[in-house]
RNA sequence: GCCCAUGUGGCGCAGAGGUAGCGCACCCCCUUGGUAAGGGGGAGGCCACGAGUUCGAAUCUCGUCAUGGGCACCA
């Protein structure tokens, strides 16, 4: 693997060891991540050692453990190599190999790494501004040496590295190019092999609680491949209905009125927003043709170009541009402004096939989206209360988010000056609402102190904003730790412009008013998503599709069993009978289905028109209620909302995002 | 869209170049008395789809579609 020429120049470094009583006294976040950076390091070598022919491209440290990119010039790697890859890395760390730096000049590196045959390495080298560089080596079980181009910082040895385990394999883009040129093996490292044995515990566990696996389970939705997106079965569909009513009553409490459009267009419409231009490539298109089934069958020629523009049609993939158009179905006054317009329709986007993703992200789906037509100065205060509104909404459902503040992109339309502009209203909407930007020292403040005030943040994302104005966006888990968008808070001066909007000022004349798109869930799909596996499954009793079910304990009392199914239908509460089987097969089937509230009926209960509830995931805990005290139990819980489960609570370490801890310059 | 992997009755899985099995669910009968699976019987699959190799393909090859893990994208 190493061209013996070289041997004597390197062997000519000096090689300096890490320092081991140095590293004892870094705090244990700080050796964690760099024993995940070592970790792709001794990943690098095991591969290196099995397939020679490597080249390297970089190798950062994660939340949970490390990646590596590479690209192999000849046979892809595949999955079924992981294992070999596995025990070589452990014979890596077996040999407790020292890790040791040594400085050389840029030019020096450049040639060594021609020589080595990595070009990643030469290509990073001819980035790095620095007149020097360092490189990191550690011997293999083979007696060479493996050499990287490395900042560091690293672990003393290979044996730090022991609990660290290569688990996947994808493909990832080097450097903005088009196709993806490097094969990324990703993995997970940890401190100890207690702390990898607990986190690949957490990864089995989490596939329970996964969307995708819940949702059938509990009769809640179904993916067909006939079918663009997910399939609402009735436990869904209840579960969305009331969700939705949830977002009524919210917005109309905040002064929203609601709108419904179809969702059939013209292409003007999109062209006159600006979409038509970004994003037709990921709309629903198509021409409006009574013949296109003649088409289809070969029975006739498509036309060449004769079509009408007008006869282009399109999804709409957006509420806002028809939104545009109801505020100018009118000539507005200033006194209707702030003027909150919601539209919760669904909307076609054709998305990639490589990122659709269960509820999380699909082709179908509706938004719980609205957008105020405002002035300047409203803007901040607007802004202000819809971040309120989020944190009430998440609060909630006991829903931990962070905000991130998205600026001007490279595409983006419109004055740079009005992005500036809006951008500062943004951040001082943000501050008004108790959130201060994320820097450095607030990051790696100890989680201790952190703790208490670590939704009061935000971060902010450069050049990640939509085309047409800056955003906050609200981030939200999932049961794997991945970040998933919900809620989002958009500045839009390009749409009022591009539709010409106007209403009339106190003086008369006619002034443009702002926009403002927001949503609170984001998208019904995805926030369901996100609260199947928040909840586990098992939903508060007001989201619950079943929030009851009453089982008689014998034939005998079915009777009384109907009386009390009959008492919560008529209160509107969503309760079934279990009236089949013995009733130790019914609590079993209740307690898979995850009703919140199960019902056992027998002569006890039917002399004294009580009801033994036995609450799920209690423990088989039992309470007797009156039933009409039930009744007002169950009606108090739903009216307020009442967040009567236990949430599990991951271990923070696993619940953190899975993003690169290193930048990638850190990180060569 | 990209790379790698996967696709076997509704679901979860086993098997494997000579034409398929298990558990749950489903249907029928009996059973139903106090808090997580009562008993018996039955039905259900051209092994994702298309082509190729072969005497013979669910099994091997190629393609398509879908799913999974990431990447890229995300109005």
């Amino acid at each position: 693997m190493m061209p013996q020429s070289l041997a004597p120049q390197l062997e000519a470094l000096t090689w300096t060891p890490v320092d081991k009583a140095e590293f004892s006294k870094l705090p244990k976040a700080e050796q964690l991540r760099r024993i995940r950076h070592s970790s792709a390091h001794v990943l690098a070598s095991a591969i290196q050692t099995l397939r020679p022919d490597v080249q390297l491209a970089i190798g950062p440290a994660t939340a949970t453990g490390f990646f590596y990119d590479m690209k192999f010039p000849g046979e892809p790697l595949s999955e079924t190599e992981l294992d070999a890859i596995e025990k070589t890395m452990q014979a890596v760390a077996g040999r407790s190999a020292a890790f040791e730096i040594a400085e050389l000049a840029k030019p020096e590196a450049i040639k060594l790494f021609e020589a080595l045959d990595q070009p990643h390495k030469v290509e990073i080298l001819n980035r790095i501004p620095a007149e020097t560089v360092t490189l990191y080596r550690h011997q293999t079980p083979d007696k060479s040496y493996f050499i990287d181009l490395c900042a560091g910082p690293h672990v003393p040895h290979t044996g730090l590295c022991r609990a660290a385990k290569p688990l996947s394999l994808s493909a990832a883009h080097w450097h903005g190019e088009l196709t993806p040129s490097l094969t990324r093996v990703a993995g997970t490292a940890w401190a100890n092999e207690k702390d990898l044995a607990k986190y690949l515990e957490f990864l089995s566990a989490s596939k329970a609680r996964d969307h995708r696996t819940l949702g059938p389970q509990l009769d809640l939705f179904t993916f067909h491949p006939w079918a663009m997106a997910p399939m609402w079965h009735p436990n869904g569909f209840t579960l969305r209905q009331t969700l939705a009513a949830f977002w009524r009553e919210m917005t109309e409490d905040a002064g929203y009125v609601e709108i419904f459009n179809p969702l059939l267009y013209r292409k003007a419409l999109f062209e006159t927003s600006g979409h038509w231009d970004h994003f037709r490539h990921n709309m629903f298109v198509f021409k409006n043709d009574h013949e296109a089934c003649e088409h289809i069958e070969g029975k006739k020629e498509p036309e060449k170009e004769s079509e009408g523009e007008a006869d282009i049609l399109a999804l709409k993939p957006m509420n806002c541009p028809d939104t545009m158009l109801y505020f100018k179905s009118s000539l507005r006054s200033y006194r209707d402004l702030p003027m909150r317009v919601a539209e919760g329709q669904i909307l076609h986007r054709n998305e990639p096939g490589g990122s659709i993703h269960g509820l999380m992200r699909t082709r179908s789906f509706i938004q719980d989206d609205a957008h105020i037509f405002l002035t300047g100065e409203q803007v901040e205060t607007e802004v202000k209360s819809l971040l309120d509104m989020i944190d009430a909404t998440y609060k909630a459902f006991d829903l931990e988010y962070s905000l991130k503040l998205s600026t001007r992109p490279e595409n983006s339309m419109g004055e740079l000056a009005v992005w500036e502009q809006a951008e500062a209203g943004l951040k001082s909407a943000l501050e008004a609402a108790g959130f201060t930007p994320e820097d450095a020292t607030t990051r790696d403040a100890p989680a201790s102190e952190a703790a208490e005030s670590v939704s009061r943040y935000y971060s902010i994302d450069p050049g990640e904003g939509a085309f047409y104005g800056p955003k906050i966006d609200v981030f939200v888990l999932d049961s794997l730790g991945r970040q998933w968008q919900c809620g989002t808070v958009q500045l839009d001066f390009q749409l009022p412009a591009r539709f010409e909007l106007k209403y009339a000022d106190a003086d008369g004349s006619l002034k443009q008013p702002i926009v403002v798109h927001r949503a609170v869930f984001g998208s019904f799909e995805r926030f369901i998503g996100i609260l199947i596996e928040h909840f586990g499954g098992l939903f508060p009793t007001w989201l619950a599709p079943v929030q009851a079910a009453v089982l008689p304990i014998g034939e005998t009392h079915l009777e009384y069993a109907k009386t009390v199914k009959a008492t919560l239908k008529k209160a509107r509460i969503r309760t079934v009978l279990m009236d089949e089987n013995t009733i130790n097969y019914r609590v079993r089937q209740a307690e898979t289905q995850k009703i919140p509230h199960i019902i056992v009926v027998g002569g006890r209960e039917a002399d004294e028109q009580s009801v033994t509830v036995r609450k799920a995931r209690g423990g088989g805990k039992q309470q007797v209620f009156a039933l009409s005290d039930f009744l007002a139990h169950m009606q108090d819980l739903v009216t307020n909302r009442t967040l009567d489960v236990e949430i599990e609570r991951f271990d923070a370490l696993f619940r953190a995002p899975a993003e690169a801890v290193m930048q990638d310059d850190e990180a060569y």
